[in-house]
DNA sequence: CTCCTTAAATAACGAGTGTTATCTAAACTA
DNA sequence: TAGTTTAGATAACACTCGTTATTTAAGGAG
């Protein structure tokens, strides 16, 4: 019988999501994530085909706790929840978060189902009751626009001093309510 | 007398522009500057201290090229002018917009004294007279959300099929406008 | 206790990196 | 024309990278 297996899958899969959390995606080399595990690279080769199989992993284990976070939201808005999880994940993981969300990426392409969803929720919404599709499209982008903003922005470490970390959800909220208050006032002048 | 020169630091500048637009500025090595350059890895130590050296000033170009898009913006509203060419930025030169404004860096610090001025220049604006400063920070700063929003989005590849390149613009200023009006409807019901 | 299986360690490979010592030859001066 | 200066080319160095052939030794079976 062989000595017992001291490294499995999952921990090559977290010593690597450490080194990406520090250093991003790139970071990753077989004997950083080696060190990481205080072992030599033989553990990764045993457990992954090479190093882009690794790094596939790690991108889905990243997005699985992004999702995660999503689920965590307690809100009745599902566009809340995702702006709010979006926000908490870029000031969690400042660094994944440039590397995964700010870049084209395959996860983004599921992204077109996730809109039919909202636009249909958003059909429901008694404040948009008179709206067409193209209507409310546009305010699903422009409330993507403001929550990738905010996004980045807490990622990237550009929110100022005088703002505090839940004000950044705060101001998430009152944005999106501004621009439907905007958008009613502006339906009302028409109707004029 | 030495053979007449060839490359000098300007030139190389421009080869390594080349490869940081296609690769990133991590794409930057002397020997595919070289390449570029149709030459060997010589002038590049010729006209560089070393390889950290060459992308210090390929950031400062880059900057200033982004400086220049600022300039050439015609519009009254400075504030307008910058998104405008931030997003302009971010569709001419996606690669460069992600490495370096999604990223901290030393030139953001700068932002301090251009908020200043920009505060300045809105408590002249007669839609702000009786706001104070905290409220036009307030505002300056959902303003940028959403011109980091476009940008990033842009830059990204996340702007929709069925929005045009110039729409995402027209965008920007209706969101902002949208603010403006929420915020003046609010001051109403406040006083009421 | 001996032997077998095999997880983990080691060390080497080729490729790519920054950097530099050395060489080549261009283009002027005398 | 011969000599001098020096821009550019070349090739080597030490390093890191992914990957793998080989070795070591753990831990049970007989």
């Amino acid at each position: 019988m062989p000595p017992r297996t001291k490294f499995d899958r999952q921990s090559v899969i977290e010593a690597a999501l450490e080194i990406a959390q520090r250093e991003g995606i790139s970071g990753i080399t077989a004997r950083k994530v080696a060190g990481q595990l205080r072992a030599s690279v033989a553990p990764i080769y045993a457990n992954f085909e090479n190093i882009d199989d690794l790094v596939a992993a790690v991108v889905e284990r990243v997005f699985a706790l992004s999702g995660e976070l999503v689920a965590r939201q307690r809100g009745d808005d599902p566009l809340e929840n995702i702006g709010r999880a979006s926000i908490a994940f870029a000031r969690g993981y400042p660094v994944l978060f440039r590397d995964l969300v700010m870049r084209p990426n395959a996860h983004m392409d599921s992204y077109d189902a996730l809109e039919d969803q909202l636009l249909e929720m958003m059909a429901g919404d008694e404040r948009m009751q008179d709206w067409n599709r193209q209507d409310r499209r546009r305010l699903l982008f422009k409330l993507r626009a403001i929550h990738m903003g905010l996004s980045t922005m807490t990622a990237v470490g550009l929110v100022p001093s005088w703002l505090d970390e839940d004000e950044v959800e705060d101001i998430l909220l009152e944005m999106g309510e501004e621009l439907m208050l905007a958008a009613s006032v502006k339906r009302e002048e028409r109707s004029k």
